[in-house]
RNA sequence: GCCCCGGUAGCUCAGCAGGAUAGAGCAAUCGCCUCCUAAGCGAUAGGUCGGACGUUCGAAUCGUCUCCGGGGCGCCA
């Protein structure tokens, strides 16, 4: 409709420059807004605003010329002159009940475009370390990727979701240590477990697995496992010299065969618990990508000569760094270590470098806020190597900050005291919590209440809106216990009978839908979405309390169940793209 | 010190690709179930949009400065 609109003031202005009131020159960029304001008619324009000066006149005057030229249009019932020099668009009312027709015809597809046909994204978020169990930080980041992935494909975009799966650094060789000095005390050893060492119940229950597979086959003394090992930290020693001697230790005693056993048993275990607590929490990934098949492949490797090929990198102190300050950075970066590691920011480096050899034409990475550092070098990397960084989109989620019983909670994987993900998941449900999590724009700090997110209250608007689509449903039950008639075309035919200002109110916000998800999607909020969704439940419940849809005139009776079908429908369209489910009764 | 995010009603937040009188929820006060689920609806009250300057016909929205709060600045990942 807005660009219906559009047309129609183009032409008005075409016919200005036609008599010379225009300069033939001119190329406005016409835009038609949704008023907030339904005495201002549906939608408006400032064109005269903007044009008035060139054009030489005051704004009204243009105003009332563009309106003189503008063309007939059924959709219209009336256009005028209001404020300064807006132009105000009221639509015939039979052009807002024609939406109900859209919409039983297009049924789930309603709300869907293509305006990203042809055109592929891929979206990486969460790609927590398969360390442990993801906390409720990591929900966030989960619901908020899985909702701006599922809004991209629903205006046409060929969307691949990835999990980037750290599997490669030094953090997964704490966790192998971990398990196998877990394994230790299973088998009887009395070990004092180091302070950097991860402490939560699941490295335990990995442990006990390789206890029952292996029973004391990969079983070392006490003594030979810390003989001549730097003290940790309650001795007064370095926690970091105390876990890498640690772990340095279990890869001598163990070999490399019994060490990757122990390694890839924690791996494999915690990336099937995170793939399944997020497969529970309705986010599937079309792939899970390891960093160690990046190294293994040689593609960090290649990435590193292609760096040295653009002569953006140095040797110092032995170790080799990549001149980001070329390209805006603040200062440059260690790529290979001086022991002759490569760093993680090389597989990054190498990472985007495929993902943009994979052909996408926009790359996403959801991060955590605490990330934003890392933003510039990767930029500047791409640069370096002659890829377009202009595809790569960084959203950046601030921290989800826990309290309960007013207290801030802390959070800490290693230490072992968190709340998971599953755990909220469980608490609270999986719809309210993938609602709570995308309510506010990510660049919000949010304050998660667990204990408020746990009463199950009508604070959460999630209970709201799928109150109002569980009322309709229901209202559809009662229709058929009192056995009455249900004519779908009766009721098109008979649309005009909705003539109640709370029936227009609703129709005008079902017609907004398609464009709060083409907005939602391109510019990557989905709590756009979730709040339009509340807006819409608060027309249905007012509707609701205000008339009986049930009443005994069939042909009005009709009518109104098309129109409260065309709700539910367009409620649930909205509840499936934030991965919230919308019940038929509650 | 540098960088990122935030500062809008008592509280939690929308609005910010400039537009008309700044909106919602919660909390408060008062109403509405012999009637399709009261997990609902209606009404009242509540604001110098942190502050200053600038750009503009027009600024909560854009720019600069400043104050306050949160976070980040590793040869960790």
């Amino acid at each position: 409709m807005k660009n219906a609109i559009a047309q129609l003031v183009q032409q008005a202005l075409d016919a200005l420059k036609q008599d010379g009131t225009l300069d033939a020159d001119i190329v406005p960029t016409i835009k038609i807004e949704r008023t907030r304001d339904k005495q201002h008619g549906d939608f408006a324009s400032n064109v005269a605003m903007m044009l008035a000066k060139k054009a030489g006149c005051n704004p009204r005057e243009l105003a009332q010329k563009i309106l003189q030229h503008l063309p007939q249009s059924a959709d219209l019932v009336k256009a005028e002159i209001a404020g300064p020099g807006f132009i105000n668009f009221f639509l015939a009312a039979d052009t807002s009940q024609r939406v109900i027709e859209q919409i039983l015809a297009a049924g789930e597809a309603y709300g869907r475009s293509d305006i990203g046909k042809g055109k592929s994204v891929q979206v990486e978020f969460v790609s927590a370390n398969p360390t442990g169990p993801l906390h409720v930080g990591h929900g966030r980041g989960a619901a908020y990727g899985a909702s701006v992935a599922d809004l991209l494909e629903a205006v046409g975009f060929d969307v691949h979701r990835e999990y980037y799966v750290n599997d490669a650094g030094r953090q997964m060789d704490i966790l192998a240590t971990s398990v196998w000095l877990r394994y230790l005390e299973l088998c009887g050893e009395e070990i004092s477990f180091p302070v950097n060492a991860y402490k939560g119940d699941y490295v335990w229950d990995i442990a006990a697995t390789l206890h029952r597979e292996n029973a004391d086959e990969l079983r070392h003394s006490r003594e030979s496992v810390f003989f001549g090992i730097p003290v940790d930290e309650p001795e007064g020693g370095d926690k970091e010299i105390h876990i890498d001697a640690v772990i340095d230790r279990a890869r001598a005693l163990l070999g490399d065969k019994q060490y990757r056993q122990v390694f890839e048993l924690g791996l494999n275990t915690i990336r099937e618990d995170i793939r399944r607590d997020l497969e529970e929490f309705g986010i599937v990934y079309q792939d899970w990508y390891s960093e160690h098949s990046l190294m293994h492949s040689g593609a960090v490797d290649n990435a590193i000569e292609r760096l040295k090929m653009s002569g953006h990198v140095y040797e110092e102190n032995g170790a080799l760094w990549f001149k980001s300050t070329d390209f805006g950075d603040e200062k440059d970066r260690v790529i290979v270590r001086d022991n002759g590691q490569t760093t993680y920011f090389a597989s990054d480096i190498a990472y985007h470098a495929e993902k943009l050899e994979r052909g996408f034409d926009r790359v996403i990475d959801v991060w955590g806020a605490d990330h934003h550092g890392y933003v510039p070098r990767v930029r500047a990397a791409l640069q370096a190597l002659g890829d377009d960084d202009k595809k790569l989109d960084v959203l950046l989620v601030q921290f989800a900050i826990l309290y309960r019983g007013g207290e801030k909670a802390q959070m800490s994987t290693r230490s072992g005291e968190f709340v998971t993900l599953r755990e909220l998941r469980h608490e609270v449900g999986n719809d309210a919590a993938r609602f709570f999590y995308v309510m506010r724009k990510c660049e919000q700090h949010m304050d998660f209440d667990l204990d408020l997110a746990k009463s199950q209250s009508s604070d959460n608007p999630v209970y709201y809106i799928q109150y109002a689509h569980a009322r309709v449903c229901s209202v559809q039950r009662q229709l058929e216990e009192k056995n009455l008639p249900r004519d779908i075309g009766r009721g098109q035919a008979n649309l005009s009978l909705l003539t109640e200002t709370h029936e227009q109110d609703l129709l005008t916000a079902m017609t907004k839908f398609p464009e709060i998800v083409e907005k939602a999607a391109i510019i990557h909020e989905p709590h756009q979405l979730a709040h339009y969704l509340r807006e819409l439940a608060n027309f249905v419940h007012t509707y609701y309390n205000a008339h009986t849809f049930l009443v005994d005139e069939e042909n009005l009776r009709d009518a109104r169940m098309n129109l409260i079908e065309a709700a539910r429908q367009v409620l649930a369209n909205g509840l499936r793209l934030l991965g919230v489910s919308a019940p038929e009764s509650m």
